[in-house]
DNA sequence: ACCTTGTGAATTTTT
DNA sequence: TTCACAAGGT
């Protein structure tokens, strides 16, 4: 069964369509594309390019004008230049890019800017210092208790931050003499170490003030590297660009008109994703365009009901950027028809699509119901029946990483990370994002070590790995390929179970091994000359721990580490490294994950919770088709856009299993999914 | 009875 | 970082 044929009717209103968002480029008339997921967007915009290269290029390249194209994600930047091809006409970037190229030349009117954000942020703490509960012992102080208790803790600032991390009862002897004559300042340590850091932070902001204003500091740096502000070191993050370049458009008339003819025309990818300063910043173009004669077109391609992260301006488009004509698209290209008809149902809105091909039925679609120790057995259930294998995997959703990961079989390694000092505390963040990157330059150290030492393991373990793979870049190229042949040899001999014993095993062959020059390989994996096993052991344990704090916690978190089995880390490495070869036959995600992808076969494992929300998914069900308003309509949405989502990323098979109460949902779940089959039907148990 | 402290787990994703 | 909860203090 294949989704083919299109008629000749449809093929003509999908040409209308087109006709129609050209008629509106010429007119330099700004819209927004609205249409749902599988509808070909990203061609649709591509489309559109192509079409301004033709008709308008040849203008806009005598006056030195350009098309901006603005996606939100760099994965979505390289997709389009492929799929464009070269064109010095279209300039393709992400938003944040191209609104500091806008903005970062003009640095004494950003330095202006920053000042005015420094003193708001200064007013901020002091009234913080006045209202804030957790700032009592220091209310009750008068002026000249608070100037001295500042004078000492400025001075004592080393034994503050040395002490942070201790318990109180230390941390509280830690504490200078000087401050006994302050009786219950550490009352509570928490709000004394909260008033200490506001303290410190004010006058850090303070001198940095003094710094710009004795021309000392003159340049605001932007890094895509850092996710926060370090406004006293003149460093702005993500948020903070955005914000800027919205005060400088609407500061500066003579900036906007820079921009607009500098770029007539900008179309934005996947419009729902970007923040709402950015649309009020193209707002002001496209209006100041009008105003002064040079009008722009600007073009919004999205979904709004595929809006899942909270930053997106999402449905609020046409109240932020007024005068933008609606485009809809209600074809649908990806799915069978029994999975769009479902999909309309969850979004109900006034995109309702139909599929575009003519023979568009054969797939399936079904909801159960059913028991958290049924997901194994449900999902082999499925693999079976629908006959997956490594050409035709079955992908399986689930909420969240951690639930991904134990799926995918790598949670001892997981949590062994988690368990670091490097990944815990503070650092909590950075786990998933340096272990479950599937960018390889965004691995974390250690995982990216992790990453090397498997490549070249399983490399070796399969016999038929042409060599050129094993190697991973152009030094190991200088290899002599007949030492290398030689150590491969003898690598294959050795074995371990265990991080700690394939480690021991590569230090062991290579230490006989002394003086050939093959050891380069290891060399290169373990960036480290001549090493042994007990240094890189040594090197790993610095990484993952900075402190000399507890010897014996760091032990056990080291022992469990190391103790991770191979299968483990070969199931990590499968996981980050799947988008290039796909060799497994089930292949987990979370939701938001797959957004943008598509799969032939796919199930997703649905509980009532997600996140903060105990309720989320369950809360939509019950909502459902009811009048809402605020927060309840708001939450409503955000489960209701996740799910939709994930629903529609299906191309022929998909069934939900729930594994929660069904009872309080039943109706709805009906009414979007029809029948709901519970497990006990399928005789999981049985073999 | 109320407050403080310690502990452990946590939603996703990008720039 | 932020939250919830249990344990410990006053």
């Amino acid at each position: 069964m294949k989704l083919e044929g299109i008629s000749e009717e449809n093929k003509q209103i999908e040409k209308d369509i087109m006709e129609e968002l050209f008629r509106n480029i010429d007119l330099k008339q700004s819209i927004i594309f609205n249409s749902g997921a599988g509808a070909g967007k990203t061609y649709t915009l591509i489309e559109c390019l192509r079409y301004i290269i033709n008709k308008y290029g040849r203008d806009l390249n005598e006056h030195n004008q350009h098309v901006a194209c603005i996606t939100y994600t760099n994965v979505a930047v390289n997709q389009i230049k492929e799929k464009l091809g070269n064109s010095d006409i279209v300039r393709i970037s992400t938003i944040h890019e191209r609104i500091w190229s806008f903005i970062n030349q003009y640095q004494k009117q950003l330095v202006e800017i920053h000042t005015v954000r420094i003193k708001n942020e200064i007013t901020k703490i002091q009234k913080e210092f006045i209202t804030s509960e957790r700032c009592y012992f220091y209310q009750v102080m008068n002026e000249d208790e608070r100037s001295k208790f500042k004078k000492i803790m400025i001075r004592y600032r080393n034994d503050f931050v040395q002490a942070y991390t201790l318990g109180a009862k230390e941390f509280k002897k830690r504490m200078p003499k000087e401050l006994d004559i302050f009786p219950d300042i550490m009352k509570n340590v928490n709000n004394f170490k909260n008033v200490v850091n506001m303290i410190y932070r004010l006058e850090r902001l303070e001198d940095c003030l003094q710094r710009i204003h004795g021309g000392e500091l003159k340049k605001v740096e932007y890094s895509a590297m850092y996710n926060q502000d370090r406004l006293e070191k003149m460093r702005i993050s993500h948020d903070t660009v955005l914000e800027y370049g919205l005060i400088m458009v609407e500061k500066y008339p003579v900036l906007r008109q820079i921009i607009i003819d500098q770029f007539p025309y900008f179309l934005i990818d996947e419009y729902q994703d970007t923040s709402e300063d950015v649309v009020k910043i193209m707002n002001l173009l496209d209006e100041y365009g009008k105003e002064i004669g040079h009008t722009i077109f600007v073009g919004y391609y999205g979904d709004m009901v595929q809006n899942i992260y909270s930053d997106g301006v999402g449905k609020n488009l046409k109240y932020i950027h007024h005068n933008l004509l609606d485009i809809k698209k209600q074809f649908n290209r990806r799915s069978f028809q029994e999975i769009i008809t479902v999909a309309n149902r969850i979004r109900k809105d006034e995109i309702d699509q139909v599929s575009i091909y003519d023979k568009c039925t054969g797939g399936t679609i079904k909801f159960y119901s059913g028991a958290q120790t049924d997901v194994n057995q449900f999902i082999d259930y499925y693999a079976q029946k629908w006959n997956i294998d490594k050409t035709h995997p079955l992908h399986c959703f689930f909420t969240t990483n951690k639930l991904v990961v134990e799926y995918s079989g790598f949670l001892h390694f997981y949590e062994s990370i988690k368990k670091t000092e490097a990944y815990s505390g503070a650092r909590y963040e950075q786990l998933n994002t340096e272990l479950l990157s599937n960018e390889l330059m965004k691995l974390g150290e250690i995982p990216r070590l992790l990453y090397r030492l498997m490549h070249l393991y399983i490399g070796l373990k399969q016999e038929q790995t042409p060599m050129r793979e094993i190697l991973l870049n152009e030094e190991m190229y200088n290899i002599n390929i007949s030492n290398l042949r030689e150590l491969i040899a003898l690598l294959r001999e050795r074995n371990g179970k265990t991080l700690g014993e394939i480690l021991q095993s590569i230090f062991s062959t290579y230490s006989e091994q002394c003086g050939s020059q093959f050891y380069q390989l290891v060399d290169i994996i373990f960036d480290m000359k001549n090493a042994t096993y007990l240094e890189v052991k040594k090197y790993i344990q610095e990484s993952l721990f900075r402190t000399e704090s507890d010897d014996e916690k760091i032990e056990e978190a080291m022992e469990c580490l190391f103790s991770t089995s191979i299968e483990e880390l070969e199931n990590w490495y499968y996981y980050v490294s799947l988008k290039k070869d796909d060799k497994k036959e089930k292949i987990y995600h979370t939701y938001h994950g797959t957004k943008g992808l598509e799969y032939e076969n796919v199930i997703i494992v649905m509980d009532k919770g997600f996140g903060r929300e105990k309720n989320y998914f369950e809360n939509f069900f019950k909502l459902y088709g009811k009048k809402l308003q605020d927060e309840d309509l708001q939450l409503y949405e955000s489960a209701r856009n996740l799910l939709y989502v994930a629903v529609t990323r299906a191309i022929k098979n998909l069934r939900i299993l729930y594994v929660d109460d069904i009872q309080p949902i039943e109706e709805s779940v009906k009414k979007i999914f029809g029948e709901i089959g519970t497990t006990e039907q399928l005789n999981l148990h049985k073999k």
